[in-house]
This record gives structure tokens, sequence and C-alpha cells, in this order.
RNA sequence: GACUUGGUAGCUCAGCUGGUUAGAGCAUCUCACUUUUAAUGAGAGGGUCCUGGGUUCGAGUCCCAGCCAGGUCACCA
């Protein structure tokens, strides 16, 4: 393997440790007293401290040095003595080991007592130290400077996404946004719990890829040698636990779908499916408003508006509603309602929108509104009532023939949630799949496969119910300002990288 | 999948119509420096110019093919 210079120079830095006595990777537990936000906060000083971490920079001057040591709070400044370090005659410990043989991005440990530097920075004077885990890549040098201008950032989103432990040491801003990630997941699960609502797991490897209309990656069992598929959605499955009698379910569900990747795709993906017995879409509807503005309050300091790509969303409740119909209308100037299959064909090839005959009504009105519509939804909002054709898990609308009781919610354009009253009568059911399968036979390979099992299901007795799914991924960004899924992925899935 | 932009030192980038030994800043190494914080001063080293072909007296630069990534589009209800 061929090394660079400055790893020669560590791998030598590395065997003079081991000369010395020094094991550069000690087994043994080191005793953190702080950590360094902790630290700061109601800094005293005289206080004897014990700190770990990487040390991130050095300053040496001559017999004493400052040293910035990260851990995962942030940073703290050490202050190192020649003549503390080494009391005696002997001052190796200083001029070698600290002075030499560590480099920026080992791990050390030290102990020592706090104090207030000249300049009033807090720091640790360092009165021992060890080294934790020595470093054999050089970190990119990243600096701030007083203004806060960031110089020489690694930024390459390549080397970025591949070497995400190299992104989350340097670039503070990217550990931020997976703080806000987790927290709200946790904000979510927190309030469903609240409701009694209960955390499941289903399959992700399913013989039948339901639930959804899309490319599955397929995968084979060699004990039972048969083929299964990873999960598209989870909708199927949860919908038979209520009808087991759980009346309030929710997964966080890694689906894979096996179709092309860009700023909003990504081959796995995280969706927040819940379903509650004896509801409708229209207490989904309010039961979103309310979650979403308090995830964004939780994310933000109590605040419910947030600034994504340059513009404020504001996330308090309650959102826009808008029919499908009407949006359609305002945006387009086309009534669907006045027109059959052939008349809005015939409309969407006015606009310019590509259409063939293998689209039925539904599919071209979903064409019509993805194409004029949806990116003009910049503030959170309601699309209601989507025509049955292209909603086969949906209940039929209570009083609006041919539609269905199903909402999206829009935010920037793209869609974040996906919830229906769901079709609980078997028959329909039933009769749904067959037009599904009709439409494969016309060439539609998004139509859904018919689930027997599922079927049988809802023949036993589902309650009204409705349900939603939740972009998870989509929702984190657009709390948390960034413009690509990749951003909201520890690993985005990326070519493999040969070595 | 299509189009497009890019790939040069550990990192961020220059490198003109092809022309001596491929540059800068930070990082690294050597020396100095006991309160610095983008520390400072002096000096030094470090390159598969993404890969493989081709054109040419001569290629980081031009041409062809490929690899990887970003962007746009298609696809993803």
């Amino acid at each position: 393997m061929i090394r660079s210079e400055q790893e020669q120079v560590r791998l030598g830095s590395l065997q003079q440790l081991r000369d010395l006595g020094i094991n550069p990777y000690p087994a043994e537990e080191f005793i953190v007293s702080h950590r360094s936000e902790d630290l700061r906060d109601g800094f005293k000083e005289g206080v004897e401290v014990s700190l770990a971490g990487r040390m991130m920079s050095r300053r040496i001057m001559g017999k004493a040095s400052f040293a910035e040591l990260k851990d995962a709070q942030g940073s703290f400044q050490l202050y190192l003595n020649r003549d503390e370090i080494c009391p005696g005659e002997d001052k190796t410990l200083y001029n070698s080991v600290f002075k030499k043989l560590l480099d920026r991005g080992d791990f050390i440990g030290v102990k020592g007592v706090t104090f207030l530097t000249k300049v009033g920075e807090p720091s640790v004077k360092v009165l021992e130290f060890k080294v934790l885990s020595k470093a054999i890549r050089p970190l990119p040098a990243v600096k701030t400077d007083e203004d806060g201008n960031v110089h020489d950032a690694f930024s390459d989103p390549e080397l970025r996404y591949r070497m995400r432990y190299v992104d989350l040491c340097v670039n503070d801003k990217v550990k931020d946004t997976f703080v806000a990630r987790s927290k709200i997941i946790r904000t979510l699960r927190e309030a469903f719990d609240n409701e009694g609502w209960l955390e499941v797991d289903t399959p992700v490897l399913q013989a039948i890829p339901g639930g959804a209309a899309a490319r599955p990656f397929a995968t084979h069992h060699n004990a039972l040698d048969i083929p299964l598929y990873l999960r598209i959605a989870n909708e199927l499955y949860l919908k038979r636990l209520i009808v087991g009698g759980f009346e309030g379910v929710y997964e966080f569900s890694r689906n894979f779908r096996n179709e092309g990747m860009d700023r909003t795709h990504n081959p796995e993906f995280t969706i927040l499916e819940l379903y509650v017995a004896y509801k409708d879409y229209n207490w989904m509807m309010k039961t979103i408003e309310n979650l979403l503005g308090d995830v964004a309050k939780s994310v933000h300091g109590g605040k419910a508006k947030v600034v994504l790509a340059g513009q404020e969303i504001d996330f308090t409740p309650p959102y826009a509603r808008i029919t499908m119909r009407d949006a359609i209308l305002e945006n387009a100037s086309v009534d669907i309602d006045k027109l059959d299959e052939d008349g809005i064909r015939s409309a969407c090839k006015k606009l310019g929108i590509d259409v063939d005959e293998s689209m039925g009504r539904g599919k071209l009105i979903d064409e019509l509104f993805g194409e004029k519509c949806e990116h003009q939804y910049i503030q959170p909002t309601f699309i209601t009532d989507y025509p049955v054709d292209m909603s086969p898990l949906t209940k039929t609308h209570r009083d609006k023939p041919g539609y269905t009781e199903r909402f999206e919610l829009f935010i920037n354009g793209t869609e974040v949630a996906n919830a229906y009253s769901e079709l609980n009568d078997p028959i329909d059911q039933r009769e749904r799949f067959e037009s599904q399968a009709k439409l494969a036979e016309r060439g539609d390979d998004e139509a859904m496969f018919i689930d027997q099992d599922f079927l049988r299901s809802l023949e036993f007795g589902m309650p009204p119910t409705s349900g939603v799914g939740i972009g998870v991924d989509r929702l984190v960004m657009m709390l948390t300002d960034q413009t690509s899924i990749q951003e909201v992925l520890l690993f985005p899935q990326m070519k493999p990288e040969q070595f």
C-alpha cells in the first residue's frame, strides 16, 4: 500500500511511541469527568477535571502549547506547560511525545485544572495526558476565522458522503443535522406513545411486495427456495394488525425501491406509517398539522416557522386544504369533473404533458397534477380527494362518486405525507385489486399485486381506520434546510469505490 | 437512462492558444518561541495531473473510450 508523506510520518511516530513504551491503542477505560459544553456552562476556575477527545489543532510556543480537544459536545481549549507536564529533569513527555509524536486527529485523555487565559478563554491546564488512539491519516485542516468564515472546508460531496466519518469530524453543521433528525424522530415517537399507540415491527422480507406501486429489490431465500422482496411499503401488514385488534399502530419503516436516485430519492428511505382505528382522513389532517407544528417547534427552539432554501415555511396549524379538482382547475384551468378519460387525455396533450393510451383516467389526472400543480404548494397544503383508480387502498368518498377520501401533504412543492380513510370493504378491495390487474394487462407496470391473505384479513373485518405515511427523510430535509436527501442520510447510497 | 459540469499534493483550488523541472494557501517536516486561538517568524519536503488508448517533436492541457461524482431532465402515483 502506498502511503502519503504525512501518513509515513505518522506511522513513524506510532513506532516511536511504542519504542518509548507507550501503547498507542490502550485497552483500559479512561475515566472522563466532564464533557466540553457541560464544563463551559457555569465555568469555574480551579476545578480538577479529566477530558477525552480528538485533538483538532495545536499551537506550540516553545515551552508552552495550546490545543483544541473535541468531544461529542464541542471543543475545549487545553494549555500545556513543559515544566508542569514534566516536573523532573526528563522532558521527553512534552518535548517528544506531545510536540513530535502526537498529531492532529489523535485521541487523547487529559487530567488537569480549569482556568481562564489572559484573554478570558476557559481552558484546562493539563498536568497529565494519555494517548488513547493514534490517527494514521491526517484530517482535512478546516479552519474558522473570528468572523465565522470557514477556510479550506472539506466540501467535495463525493468525499463527504463516502467518508462520512471525516465529514462529521470536521464539519460541525453536519453533526447538527443528524442530531436534529434524531430529535424529529424522537418527538414523533413520544407523541404516538402518549396516545397509547403501539410501535411494531413488520416484515422487511416479503413474498408479495405490496402497499405501493414501485419496483422492488428481489432476492432469494435458499432454504425455502422462493423469491423474496425487500419491502416497498409496510401498509398491508399494519392494516392486518388493526384487524387483529390493535387500535393504533405505527412503524418507522425502512423501505426499498429499485428506482432512480436524485436529490429527493435514495434506494432505501424511511417512511413513518401510522394507522388509527375509528378515525377518518379529516381527523388525520388535524392530527398531522398539529404534530408537524410540534415537531417544527421541537427542533427550532419553540418556533414553528423555518427557513428552507431561502423561503420561510410556516408549520403553524391549520394548513390550507384544497381538493385535487380545484387545484387542477386553479393551476391548469381544466375541470376534471366535466371531462371523461379521453377529454382529460386531450387536455393533457394541449398542455404539453406526455401521455399515452395505457394511462387510465386516474393516472392522467395524476400526471396533470404532478406537472402543473404540485410545485406551486410551498407552504404546507393538504391536497384532498383523489380519483378512485389512483388510490386502490382508499375508501370511496362519502359523497363524491369517483373520488376517494385521500390527502397528500405538500411542502415546498414536494410530497411529504399520504393518508387515507382506509378501504375496509373486502368486496370493494377485491374489485380494486382486480382493476389494478387490468391496468397491468394494459401496460401499467406500476399496478399493484393482489395480496390474497390481505383480502382474507379484511374479510374477517377491519374497523374504520385512518392511516398515514410520512416521508421521514423529506420531513427532516424541510426542517433542517437541506435540499438533498443525501444530507439527511448518514450513509447515502453510492457506487462502490475501487480500492 | 439522457444531457451537462467536474476529477491536479492530506484538504481547498490555480494552471492561458499544447512548450523548460506542474504551482498557491492551509496541512506536514526542521528550527525559534512559556497565555495562543485562522498563533507567529525562518527554512524544507511532498504529485499515478481519475484510468486506458490516440494525435503530436512534445499532452495536466487536444481527440476517443471508460470509471466516479455534482447538477438538470426522465423514472419514482
